[in-house]
DNA sequence: ATCGAAAATATAAACGATTACATTTACCAA
DNA sequence: TTGGTAAATGTAATCGTTTATATTTTCGAT
């Protein structure tokens, strides 16, 4: 009577073979329990039918959602500034990554750290998700303490300090902030500024640190009023400069923590009368390689967003499948690119 | 004996209260079948205990997933350059209009059209998601046949003209260049350049339609060699202007489809050694409010992402609770800002 | 008080998978 | 043949919810 095509489930299969639930069951999942023999007729059968497996059967009685929560800690919606677009990037990179696997990338839009935290038990307490993805994240980190606590699988994307060992990845901030300033030293320079974001987040700190490292290992002091942290937006990066250059004694180079404040910095360069390269230089950090195409082009550090995004994937789905997390920890040195010189000029020499 | 607290369910409940399953399911969603003293008794005890639906079990039960599935085509992994679709933020922004609901959004990072379709079947097939934003559409597009043949909701981010009536959110691509080249008309114009995107795109073909209806009524002949259409990368713009620029009769105006393809284009302008604003003008769609920042800062017509986004998610769940797709388009027109005043100047006058 | 209809609640069967446990089959040795 | 063990398969409960259907309660009209 019933003619309209059902999707077949595991009794279509049973009633086509004679076989039980069980059996079926196990068969398609490669039980060693099953026969070949038993198996090669229920995937015939499976075939033959186009089964495919009812993800809500499995989800509710195992509890397995195959489905990684990333939580991306969005701006606010009244201020659309160009800031975090290589976010786009890193979820198609996840996603990539979990291309051949049952797995799916679950969004979870939040605002700010409170909301994150509740969310996240959310998703613990209704297993919504098999393990999670975060971001910007702080050397003493609730979420993290939250998912250590829970005992739920999770990668962040960035590093913390406070917490044991757990799966990471991150970009060389010290490696980068080293090698950049080692290389304006060379040139000449000896004032430096550092456009860095929000003060709590790791990978600022970082970079602060190695900064005033390296400054001591020159023998320059540290001057506060070189440095300036907030969100990482054009805007940010050109208000600094304006507000660096007019100090008595002014930077001669910019470290500028992502595309967009270095944008922004450049920006700031032409309102205020300065010409890159000769009274000032910036460097930046890019994942999306569009400092290549600022007027001038900028000498950057160069990683591919997607390297990072692939990484944070395979991560989470060997943390799910309980790998140590010390062996899920991966700090990615960018590739230096020169577009200029960068060399010190002019009369502060 | 269980000492384990474990998580409460309906039965839950119904031990607490004396009732059972069927009322206590209803009462929970507040059916008109349960008398207000009653509901009042649940709602105390699921309160007490923390009781909050187990999705799973509603899954399974009755097929709906609160789930959106949002198809994001990514470029291929290994070209890793910035196309400008802001989908960070138009993530965000769907994820954001639906926070007061039970829906999440899932995301599927497809590479390309032959892939989003084989998403979309196994979407439908193992149910998936309740509704599908799509975005990057064509006149006629298999995806939207696909969807409206299963007669799964959808919302497209874009226009499509060979189906039916559909849910969209656009950008009033139409308007945008009828003002575009109005405006440049009125400033001496007569060489104007489109930077497009790929040409199988709706929005694309939209805006050489338009371009073509304004060169016609203002009595230009139409020249091929001053439209390209490819992805809209900085790379993009940058190579066409150096292009074009080269051509016996070279463009005064270009008007470029993103912010990308803008930055690409100015930095043709340095390569080339042209001066905007002396040479020719650049004017483009900004989606982000970056284009301020360039140097020089260009003219936009600018919409912040936040509204198409928070527009796609009320209008998926509108069209999965039913109402007719004529009500859900919505094509938004960008605010004009003109930060240079884009006159013809030098010896073309 | 009694009846009947309407309102409220209860029973039990799904949804599609997995899995503890029971049963059958296969196979070998005595 | 018989018995015993291991291998293969079957039975049935279960995950947490919804919902068709059955039963009970309520309450007004007679």
């Amino acid at each position: 009577m019933n003619t309209r095509a059902q999707r077949p489930t595991i009794k279509t299969i049973c009633a086509m073979t004679g076989l039980s639930t069980a059996t079926v069951s196990k068969a398609l999942r490669r039980s060693p329990e099953v026969r070949p023999e038993t198996r090669a007729i229920v995937e015939a059968a499976a075939e033959k039918v186009g089964y495919s497996t009812n993800l809500h059967g499995v989800r509710l009685r195992t509890g397995k959602t195959y489905q990684i929560a990333v939580l991306m800690t969005a701006p606010t919606s009244d201020a659309t500034e160009w800031e975090g677009v290589e976010y786009a990037q890193l979820l198609s990179g996840i996603s990539h990554a979990m291309e051949e696997t049952r797995y799916r990338v679950a969004l979870y839009a939040v605002r700010d750290h409170a909301e994150a935290q509740e969310t996240l038990r959310q998703i613990i307490r209704d297993s919504q998700a098999d393990g999670v993805i975060l971001s910007g994240t702080r050397p003493y980190d609730e979420r993290v303490a939250l998912l250590q606590d829970a005992g739920f699988p999770f990668v962040t994307y960035g590093t913390t300090t406070d917490h044991g060992a757990h799966a990471f990845v991150d970009t060389d901030n010290d490696g980068i902030i080293r090698t950049a300033m080692a290389r304006l030293f060379d040139r000449g320079h000896r004032r430096i500024a550092l456009i860095n974001p929000p003060a709590h987040l790791s990978y600022g700190q970082t970079r602060l640190e190695t900064y005033r490292q390296m400054l001591s290992g020159a023998g320059i002091d540290y001057d506060p009023r070189l440095v300036a942290h907030d969100r990482l937006t054009p805007g940010f990066g050109r208000a600094q400069v304006m507000v660096m250059h007019s100090l008595p004694d002014p930077p001669t180079a910019y470290i500028c923590a992502n595309e967009a404040s270095a944008l922004g910095a450049l920006s700031g360069f032409s309102a205020s009368g300065l010409v890159h390269g000769r009274d000032a230089v910036i460097n930046a950090t890019d994942d999306l390689n569009v400092s290549a195409y600022f007027t001038p082009p900028l000498t950057t550090f160069y990683l591919p967003i997607t390297r990072p995004a692939e990484l944070l994937g395979h991560h989470i789905l060997n943390a799910i499948d309980g790998s140590a997390p010390e062996s899920l920890q991966t700090l990615l040195m960018p590739e230096l690119i020169e577009r200029s010189d960068d060399r010190l000029r002019g009369s502060a020499c």
